[in-house]
DNA sequence: TTGTAAGCGTTATCAT
DNA sequence: ATGATAACGCTTACAA
């Protein structure tokens, strides 16, 4: 037995019993002393046998049985819609940090929005793979909150929420229109007009309520609404839309950066001068922004601090407990050279 | 025992004895059902009986149990640089289908050049975690190749190769350098620069090895290179140089796309009209290359046939195996606006 | 057509 | 200050 399988699966190194065989003490020893048991009472000279014995070896713990045993993996999932999309990369690397202060793996899947994929990564997450799952990006409704809640693994939602969600963090998407369409109104702004996101996303849902709300609040009227989809594509389409309405715009907040970027296209191609002509503004700050013609104003909040929230949460929080959580980090104003005072 | 376990550790679900038992077979049956044996003879009823009591317990094969028992893990780690570099998706992208269609799972982790991250990988990816690694962008040398392979499992470089290195998979940057140069020939631009990655990377130093090549062949000098690296301000910074210099280029070719949008900002400011004034090609198509001003031309090749490449490399070929691979896939040139004839 | 049993490498409890 | 032992959940050669 166990003949085949050292032929067909991967190599098996040294385990914790030849540590201790050559170190002369049990299988026991080693595990505390690896583990850091506290409550350990060794004499020194063993201890240092020991580890030298590690060393020479190269005694790696066995990650499988470990978590056979256990029952903790120290690895936890995040699913993101789109891996090129850079602003996904932001969260993935908070995450990634917090995760490791934790002393834990992430491991990263793309779900597509399909019933398939994410039928397979039920199956490939099942029982005794992570210790937790974040999803990032949309797709989480209530027949998938059943499927997944049955999976096994806690979860929790990364700037997704909605009716009745029971466990998610995410930005505050409100303060931060807010802040955009005050530097518009400073600027000496009246006539907006707001580029959101795909109907079906929440995060679009809340910047263009933020923007509703802040045009209230000033006493204006929110103006032309064009429906994005958070791509470029879908950026330029939309500012067309803008262009060609009835009611001149001075100033555009547009929902995230892909779609400004694709905004600012469609402006140039229009010879609508940016910001003579009409200012843009943008949620959300990606390297990307500064380099555009003209240079992006964005309004920045930390997708890092949100992805590393939400492994401190995932991996601190009792699994039965709500977690609805609006990330309180500084929200700045990025202010380079696509906004400035309407033309008189 | 294992008491305290369940409440400290995850909640473990039904178990393959679970199964066995309601279904009053043996857990060997239940195993073979499972994992879809094909020596099995099994009364039909009876496995129509097992898969009932499967779905009605919502039974979920123990990961962890089943990697230490076959020494397998079904999980493969793709090690890259920064993820919020576009490109590096579209490699994850190609990876992580690739490694679904072999039915494992995708662990993607950044590595820093640093050499406390990659000790701290060295433990994480300890025995038993992944059943190979993937190394995509730079910082493996010979000590580093030691260490891993002592790791235990196989691993491989992607994108990245060097002298003595044994298991690689490149693109063929030296001929995507060949179609942009040729390009530019055929325009008329017979000055030409190039904007080149970091010194320590070798798909740059591939790139301006084609680079040098080409001209070669067609008998013209290779004129200034300028070092950027890999991002859009050492681009900015290299086109500052490239405008500076003694010899008038008219056409610049830019060994990565970030750095080609750092160009076009560098020569926007510099008063410099692309293409009028100067052409600009770069290497790779990402998605925003369609939206800075001008529109990029750029010779694309497939990253994620890369990334698909990579994962079914490692997980085919035999642990000891030297692999050294140049990808043939098509290589095209996406004519934009920011190439055209000299001026006369 | 199905069952038996050994063993994968750890760790927690209890003993010495 | 250290050791013995059982158990975590699964797979597979072999027996029945």
């Amino acid at each position: 037995m166990a003949d085949e399988l050292r032929s067909r699966g991967a190599r098996r190194g040294p385990t914790i019993s030849d540590v201790a065989s050559r170190a002369g003490v049990d299988r026991a020893v080693v595990s505390r002393i690896v583990n850091d048991d506290p409550r350990l009472r060794i004499k020194p000279s063993t201890r240092e046998r020991v580890l030298a014995v590690i060393a020479e070896l190269g005694y790696q713990p066995n990650a499988a049985a470990r978590s056979l045993r256990t029952a903790r993996t120290r690895t936890i999932a995040l699913l993101v819609p789109d891996f090129e999309n850079p602003a996904y990369g932001q969260i993935i690397k908070g995450a990634e940090t917090a995760a490791t202060a934790a002393d834990s793996a992430l491991l990263t899947a793309s779900m597509e929005l399909g019933e398939e994929s994410f039928e397979h990564y039920a199956k490939q997450l099942g029982k005794g793979r992570v210790d937790g799952l974040l999803l990032a990006g949309g797709g989480i409704n209530g027949t998938r909150e059943e499927h997944l809640d049955r999976l096994g693994p806690p979860w929790l939602c990364v700037n997704r929420t909605g009716p009745g969600r029971r466990r998610y963090v995410v930005l505050d998407d409100e303060r931060a229109t807010e802040v955009a369409v005050s530097h518009l109104l400073e600027l000496g702004h009246t006539e907006l007009a707001f580029l959101s996101g795909p109907a079906d996303s929440d995060s679009a849902e809340r910047r263009r309520l933020g923007y509703i709300a802040a045009m209230d609040a000033a006493g204006l009227d929110p103006g032309f609404i064009a429906h994005g989809d958070y791509t470029a594509d879908g950026g330029a389409a939309g500012m067309q839309q803008i262009l060609s309405a009835k009611r001149r715009h001075t100033a555009v907040l547009v929902a995230n950066v892909a779609s400004a970027v694709g905004a600012l296209y469609a402006a140039r191609r229009a010879g609508v001068q940016i910001p003579h002509d009409m200012s843009v503004i943008s949620i959300h700050d990606l390297s990307i922004a500064a380099y555009v013609a003209p240079p992006l104003t964005t309004v920045r909040m930390s997708l890092t601090g949100l992805g590393a929230r939400a492994v401190e949460l995932l991996l601190t929080r009792p699994r039965d407990e709500a977690i609805r959580e609006v990330l309180q980090e500084p929200i700045d104003l990025i202010v380079r050279e696509s906004t400035a005072p309407p033309k008189s």
